[in-house]
DNA sequence: CGGATTTGACCAGCGC
DNA sequence: GCGCTGGTCAAATCCG
């Protein structure tokens, strides 16, 4: 991820996008527009000084305060994703244990039992297996190796079957199947020679952007990356919660967030959780991207956001 | 030169 | 039993 594409997070919603007149002068500096610009713009209707003054820095409070309930909001929402991602992990941890032991005997058990730890990052329904594989399996092969699965969203012209997690794979075959024209591409796990992990990545039928990676089996070592960044501070220290988001929207344009930004009184970043490898927050991150990008008031948002700032930059124009 | 990736061959489960 | 299919192996190739 390359850091110079980031942008603030606040960012600068200006849901009321008519108001361009009196937003124009304030943004324009913030968004990068030259400073001598803004004249011709400021003293187009000749108000008096003071009075524009006051109208300047009223409208700076009001975005200020929108940007500042904005940050509460995503914060909100972060720790919101991070205690169910706990729960997650800890109702994993109880019921993989048992699971996890015996040679996992291909076939029976791979299909069948997908759904049960899936991890649907996407917050949206298309975490869900194939029904037509549940109709078909018996209930009681359920249960057998450990397996979940995850959704990340790449490039439209990524061809590339690599889905970044933090751990260290080692490709062993590639097929073609038969409910899917793009290939699938089978992972081992080579960070430890012992592990039994295995990964199968392919691209979403539905949607060719998406890889959908299965893991089976559980890692038996720690995550390479959190061995070596343990106690370090490099990188960001963002925890689980994603201080910065990175969405590549139909492969264009970089839409990215960036929370790191936000307040440093916020309250809840004393409590976050530290150090997690920046694989993993990539991947996090790009979860949450992608969630974003699928609720309709984040786009409705958004859109209100750069059509204003299209406005004010129109504006400034003339 | 060693490790990673590619790719065709092979194996085993499943349905008919 | 046979064919189809998904999963794995391993030799060849690539790459740093």
């Amino acid at each position: 991820m390359d850091n110079s594409s980031w942008v603030d997070t606040s960012l600068d919603l200006n849901i009321n996008p008519l108001r361009v007149k009196s937003d124009a002068p304030v943004d324009a500096e913030r968004f990068g527009v030259p400073r001598q610009m803004k004249p011709t713009f400021m003293f187009q209707t000749k108000p008096s000084a003071k009075e524009e003054t006051g109208a300047i820095e009223e409208e700076l409070n009001r975005v200020s305060e929108e940007n500042r309930k904005l940050t509460e909001m995503l914060t909100v929402m972060c720790e919101n994703y991070n205690a169910l991602r706990n729960q997650l992990m800890d109702c994993m941890c109880k019921h993989g244990e048992k699971e996890l032991h015996g040679p996992s005997k291909k076939r029976k058990s791979a299909s069948s039992n997908n759904n049960d730890n899936n991890i649907a990052m996407n917050g949206n329904s298309e975490s869900s297996s194939t029904d037509e594989e549940l109709s078909k399996k018996p209930r009681e092969e359920v249960i057998k190796a450990k397996t979940s699965r995850a959704y990340v969203r790449t490039e439209a012209g990524d061809k590339s079957l690599i889905v970044k997690d933090g751990y260290q794979w080692r490709k062993y075959g590639q097929k073609v199947t038969r409910d899917n024209p793009s290939p699938r591409a089978y992972f081992k796990c080579s960070f430890a020679p012992s592990c039994p992990v295995k990964k199968k990545v392919q691209r979403s039928i539905d949607d060719q952007t998406v890889l959908v990676a299965t893991y089976e089996g559980e890692h038996n070592h720690p995550h390479p990356s959190m061995e070596a960044t343990s106690g370090s501070s490099h990188g960001l220290t963002l925890g689980s919660v994603p201080c910065s988001a990175s969405l590549a929207s139909s492969g264009k344009t970089n839409i990215t967030l960036d929370l790191t930004k936000s307040k440093s009184s916020n309250d809840a970043k004393s409590s976050k959780p530290k150090t997690e490898a920046p694989e993993v927050r990539q991947f996090l991150v790009e979860q949450m991207a992608s969630s974003l990008t699928k609720d309709p008031n984040f786009t409705a948002a958004l859109a209100a956001a750069i059509s204003g700032r299209m406005l004010q930059q129109n504006h400034t124009k003339w």
